[in-house]
DNA sequence: GTCTATAGCCGGATAGAC
DNA sequence: GTCTATCCGGCTATAGAC
């Protein structure tokens, strides 16, 4: 059964994020990947040029997954209005919860899958020693830069506070200390990372206020 | 001209180390180790028993080099009392300041060799997908933990301030923010970090108070 | 378009002369 | 111990039959 060249990009670039997150990109072969998606090594070159091709492809592939996560958290955070947002004494308290658990759950996903964290990174430094792949790195983090600003926002808004950092600032510290809370999951998965978490959010917090919703300020 | 076996095994590890820093870990085959190194290939094989082993000998030769720059640091640091310790006012700022100074002095070292820490993330990476590295990372990443607290120490004596909050969780802190950070750095060069550290000190020096020379709490 | 087959290269590791 | 020469397997990529 013939199936469009479209069809069969998606398949191989899926079947090589599978391969990535459970062997890493080093055994992520062109063999490694046909062999995944139940193909004939030839019919990979119908679908990509190479093999850098077809990695740039399965971080565009999990940067749209996250887009998509992203989206329906943020539209499930926003449905239930039933909790009541805290207009003036809960803001802060609230809003330190909502970061908290945003990054508990990240965290706990690292945890649950951790070949995955492990592969996004793997390919973020191969794309930075390939010439091939020079910009994937820097738009993959620009990407997620921007999904967590979205967060952010809808964060604030919630809780009824107002960031006074930039937020590409603050989405920025946020990425590192994925980042940084990713290794020490995957090096030491054993290790109680609360207490860094409780270190750490109180420090983002402190970049918020509570929003004005009517001008107070006197001119 | 002979050499001992010992010395061919430093050669050949300070040789992968420098393919490591330059062209990556999958770069790092025994054949651009030798070549590195002027040998012959069939030298490898009487000082190492594999690539692995070689890998995991790099490894070691880093952390024992973050050792001893650690222990120069600290001496040096240790050395001037001229500044004159501010007991009970300048404590905190002091604290702040060293500790600022000193995650800042880590960033520029990975600006000016990226190479370097990305080289040693993939080392770490590697080390967490293959068997016959098993523990090779959990060590590391002990190590510098234990490397931190150290400095965490020397800080606060130098401050006249004491940690409120355990050493390990301060130094996994530590770890993770700065891992975070050389990531940040390696995807994007040009992205200036000082906000975040402006974010991220204050949470850490929280976690100090001035030290009592005497005790003065009631009996 | 889809397969088999293979070219051509690079990898780890080792054999065997000296 | 030190070299040259090689084995053997896996890799990317392509040629050529169907």
């Amino acid at each position: 059964m013939r199936v469009s060249a479209e069809q069969r990009r998606r398949e191989l670039a899926a079947a090589a994020l599978r391969v990535v997150v459970r062997d890493g990109v080093a055994a992520a072969t062109i063999r490694a990947i046909v062999a995944e998606a139940g193909m004939k090594l030839a019919s990979f070159h119908y679908a990509y040029r190479s093999r850098d091709e077809v990695l740039r492809e399965v971080v565009r592939l999990v940067v749209e997954g996250e887009r998509e996560t992203t989206a329906a958290a943020l539209a499930e955070a926003a449905a239930p209005p039933a909790s009541g947002r805290a207009d003036e004494a809960g803001g802060p308290e609230l809003l330190a919860a909502l970061t908290r658990r945003t990054l508990g759950a990240y965290l706990a996903s690292v945890h649950a899958d951790p070949g995955r964290e492990q592969g996004m990174l793997e390919l973020t430094f191969t794309a930075l020693r390939t010439p091939e792949l020079e910009g994937v790195a820097a738009e993959q983090y620009a990407q997620y830069r921007g999904l967590v600003a979205e967060i952010l926002a809808a964060g604030a808004e919630l809780a009824g506070m107002r960031w006074t950092a930039p937020l590409e600032e603050l989405a920025r510290a946020i990425v590192a200390i994925s980042d940084g809370l990713t290794v020490a999951a995957l090096v030491d998965p054993d290790a109680d990372l609360e207490p860094v978490l409780d270190l750490l959010v109180p420090a983002l917090v402190a970049r918020a206020e509570p929003a004005l919703t009517a001008e107070r300020i006197p001119g």
